[in-house]
DNA sequence: CGATTATTGTTCAACAATGAACATTAAACA
DNA sequence: TGTTTAATGTTCATTGTTGAACAATAATCG
């Protein structure tokens, strides 16, 4: 079963990279799904809860438990839309700009560690078969 | 940063299928773990619980919870070696066998469709490159 | 041989994630 | 408009996962 066995080497190279990234984070304090939430809140400024919510894969009750430690921290800010009052956006605090340039070094880090098993023309290549994949499950 | 959106990918598609996966388990009365455990005795008759740990990326204790599950489904055996006292070596019975073929289906399933985005020759090197970095990464 | 060190599996308490039910607000539509 | 339907975020009970401490057994090495 090719197509079998090729999927579980992606499978088996994704857990190990998220343990390595898990331990890179610890010294910063954060936890994957802390870092996460931060990653996308620097990344969409004024992101809603439920659009994070998609981006990440994870229910809505998931972020109602771990926003309010984040803001609690002080990383982020919940403001409400004037125009539609159901919805709470976020924002990065300073600290929480910092910390999150922190922990993207550590993504990056271990990413570029791990990809150093590639040329740069296979790593482009491998992010443009996953793309397609990717568009592909979407599309349905 | 190239190499970081190409690694954004794979864990985005990884996370995709593992939902698909877990819900096209779900009629068979399997959860992913319990899958991935099932799957794993199949393939290594008489496998012992950390070497099981060991491939699923999980605690020993996390198996300490989940096997007596199995074992009360008739699911799978434990035996006690009889060289090494300490371990436990796991069979599947006959109806654990029956029940992990039918999620191999499943899981084959979910694979073909999602490869369908990819020619034969594109899957393989998908899985080639994939193996590359895992080797890259386990020997560090 | 005997004592120390490692390994295997278990238990337990702490922590995290999930999904269903709910309140509030917005959108659809008749 | 007024009523129904949908969307957003929260709460809570259930379930899953983890890591530290432990008991039993094996391996190391003095």
């Amino acid at each position: 079963m090719p197509r079998y066995r090729n999927w579980i080497a992606v499978a088996k190279v994704h857990a190990m990279v998220e343990k390595a990234m898990t331990k890179g984070l610890l010294p910063l304090g954060l936890k994957l799904p802390h870092y996460d939430i931060l990653a996308n809140a620097y990344r969409f400024p004024g992101l809603t809860q439920q659009d994070l919510a998609t981006k990440l894969l994870v229910g809505r009750s998931n972020l109602s438990m771990l926003l309010p430690e984040l803001e609690k921290r002080n990383l982020i800010m919940r403001t409400s839309d004037s125009a539609d009052k159901r919805v709470r956006r976020l924002h990065l605090t300073d600290s929480g700009t910092e910390l999150v340039m922190d922990g993207l070094k550590v993504q990056v880090d271990v990413i570029e560690d791990m990809m150093q098993a590639l040329s740069a023309a296979e790593c482009d290549q491998l992010g443009d078969l996953m793309r397609r994949v990717g568009a592909h499950i979407a599309g349905k």
